[in-house]
DNA sequence: AGCTACGCATTTTTT
DNA sequence: ATGCGTAGCT
């Protein structure tokens, strides 16, 4: 049953809606129920409703929820702001300057593409400085033509940037957002045949939206009445990223008759972690008042433990779990563990995998990350784009095949010279006059190869079996691996990326180029493999839910984190995104949140010595009356039972 | 000359 | 456990 706000939202049809949804208040469930009520009224037809997410896996919730309550559900278009892009840049490529087939490209590669823009020898942290200072000028929706700087030669990089890009037809992750405003702002017939299509637009998360993002929006439904936003602003974690929560208050300013409402019983979460969480974020400035309230009774205090070392923390929790689940029918399910970043998982996956707790841990490294998985990858989209110079260069030698630096230096002044790609330039008939006969000889042989499974047109993962054959790839990677383990570990990576792409190409696609740009924004393969206890980065937690929650490393400097501030041009809102963070982590417990920090820890890399951090200025926030202080009575019998169950164990396992 | 292999510093959050 | 710089090696 929805209460009385959510079935209003639900029902709302006639003008733009925006929803102010506190932690836990069912926001999703409102997008979910509106999908299918407007699809039972015959609003529109289900292709032309569209709903977006920030994630892959917040869209694959969401499609596997309304797939279970509409029969024509997978015609919906339930997509994430970049698929969203993609998909406008796709069926645009007559408008766009882009030509079929173009790549992907990650921000590795995208780093690189800026380091040979710049002039020589400017340092590594520069570079990555002006790729930050492009992606937020893409972010904010401004051309180049459309900036003021005080250094023209960042514009210009810019410029050239967009330009090289064009030339190698490729995008980056913020051009798929940037490059489809622009094309729409561009050419009107095209906006308005987009406007006509998307009949109703539904965006979920809609405080992490970017200045360019909220422009799409309006241009895709004209400040229409036809959307929804759903978002929270004390749940903006991504203004690092470019994020404005005000896009928030620019929707009442940019559309007509507005309708806002606000969810504020959460069925997630007790009083006490509830009010608490409250108590926290009420620290920060509030545009927009809510008072967030929940029936589900007090429930347990919250648990503030410090601890001497990290290896201690992550000790007492491991077993602190372990004890739970054998001995309080706790499910390790139940439980997850969330961190400022992904390196404080290390110490905690040690404790866990001494003890078999079986855990997983979701956001850090990625199955695309694995470089084999990137060279199939690059293979892939050469195939498809042979423009794609940063395909190029990380398959060119890869296996080796004796072609080096220099050789490769040498194609790219041709390249330059005669304005073609680098695989062009390899296909040209003057090569080996160019090069050493025998270098241009296998240079040769390699561009062939590469032509004639591109002339193919044979499915997918046929040319990927013949790609992992003519190059011999499976045995080199056996070959460099420098253990038994490592072997079956790539050799397992690749079959299992060979498995994914037979997945996908049975189910729907087996054009080669849509298949890339689908696997380009895939970051994680979040099978059903999540199993045991979750260990998050707080990013990542946002939208989920877990009965116990541990939030570790509470620290000064860890949270909030002293890069955030140090680095802000207004360190007082990087402060108050970092407290959304701690409410974001708080309000993921449904039933006992457990908080944790470290008296002593490793700083940064030079001289290793441990220095002394306190804990947090948010747990002082935090009211005494929801506080099971540390050295409370049942935290006594606890450390004692914990202390006891260790040394049985120890005792067990000498 | 040009390529391969061994070694040294690196992590805030993500599509 | 990756990426870049400097040696040996063919």
């Amino acid at each position: 049953m929805l209460n009385s706000p959510q079935a209003e939202a639900v029902r709302s049809l006639d003008n733009p809606l925006l929803v102010l949804a506190g932690a836990g208040c069912g926001k999703t469930r409102v997008i979910i129920e509106k999908m299918i009520h407007i699809m039972q009224i015959k609003f529109c037809r289900p292709e032309q409703l569209y709903a977006i997410t920030f994630t892959n896996k917040a869209a694959k919730e969401m499609q596997k929820r309304i797939s279970k309550r509409l029969p024509n559900s997978e015609q919906i278009c339930i997509s994430t702001f970049h698929a969203l892009g993609l998909q406008i840049l796709k069926s645009e490529t007559k408008h766009s300057g882009l030509r079929p087939g173009f790549s992907i490209l990650d921000p590795g590669e995208s780093s690189k593409i800026i380091q040979e823009l710049v002039p020589r020898g400017i340092k590594k942290h520069l570079i990555s400085e002006l790729q930050w200072q492009i992606s937020s000028w893409k972010n904010a929706g401004f051309r180049p033509s459309e900036i003021s700087t005080t250094v023209p030669l960042n514009r210009d990089i810019y410029r050239q940037y967009l330009a090289y890009m064009n030339h190698i037809n490729a995008v980056d992750f913020d051009d798929l957002i940037a490059l489809s405003l622009w094309l729409l702002q561009d050419n009107p017939d095209v906006k308005a045949r987009w406007q006509k299509k998307i009949a109703y637009l539904l965006v979920d998360e809609y405080q992490d939206t970017n200045a360019c993002q909220y422009q799409l929006l309006k241009c895709l439904t004209d400040c229409g009445s036809h959307i929804t936003c759903v978002g929270d602003d004390d749940q903006s974690i991504y203004g690092w990223r470019g994020a404005q929560p005000e896009n928030l208050g620019l929707l009442a300013a940019d559309f007509k008759n507005l309708q806002v409402i606000k969810l504020e019983q959460n069925y997630r979460s007790t009083e006490t972690i509830l009010k608490a969480a409250n108590a926290v974020v009420q620290h920060n400035p509030h545009p927009f008042e809510k008072s967030i309230w929940s029936d589900l009774g007090s429930g347990e205090l919250i648990a503030i433990s410090s601890y001497d070392s990290i290896e201690e923390e992550a000790e007492q929790i491991a077993t602190a779990i372990d004890f739970s689940t054998q001995h309080k029918h706790a499910q390790h399910t139940d439980f997850a563990l969330l961190y400022r970043s992904n390196q404080q998982a290390k110490f905690i996956e040690q404790a866990f995998r001494k003890r078999n707790i079986p855990y997983h841990i979701s956001g850090g490294r990625s199955f695309f990350d694995y470089a084999e998985i990137k060279d199939l990858m690059a293979y892939l989209r050469l195939l498809v784009n042979p423009r794609d110079n940063s395909a190029f260069l990380r398959v060119i030698n890869t296996p080796k095949r004796g072609i080096g630096m220099h050789t490769i230096k040498r194609i790219s002044q041709i390249s330059k010279l005669r304005n073609l790609s680098f695989l062009q330039t390899c296909n040209q008939s003057d090569l080996s006059n160019q090069l050493d006969p025998k270098i241009a000889a296998k240079v040769r042989h390699f561009s062939d190869m590469i032509t004639t499974l591109s002339r193919s047109r044979l499915p997918a993962e046929t040319v990927l079996n013949q790609l992992l054959a003519q190059t011999d790839y499976i045995n080199w990677i056996q070959h460099s691996a420098n253990n038994q383990l490592a072997k079956i570990n790539k050799t397992k990576l690749i079959t299992d990326f060979v498995k994914w792409i037979n997945a996908i190409c049975n189910k729907q696609t087996t054009q080669l180029d849509d298949l890339i740009n689908i696997l380009s924004l895939q970051t994680n393969h979040d099978e059903e493999q999540q199993q045991g206890v979750a260990l998050m980065t707080l990013h990542a937690a946002k939208g989920l839910e877990f009965k116990q929650v541990y939030l570790i490393g509470v620290e000064e400097g860890i949270l909030p984190h002293s890069n955030s501030m140090d680095e802000a041009d207004d360190p007082q809102q990087a402060l108050e995104e970092e407290r959304r963070l701690m409410y974001v982590g708080m309000t993921r417990a449904k039933s006992k949140l457990h908080i944790s920090y470290v008296k002593k820890r490793k700083r940064k890399h030079p001289g290793q010595e441990k220095i002394a951090t306190g804990p947090s200025r948010f747990i002082k926030e935090i009211p005494a009356e929801f506080i099971q202080t540390a050295n409370s009575p049942e935290r006594k019998q606890k450390i004692k039972q914990n202390f006891a169950a260790l040394r049985a164990q120890l005792n067990q396992n000498p």
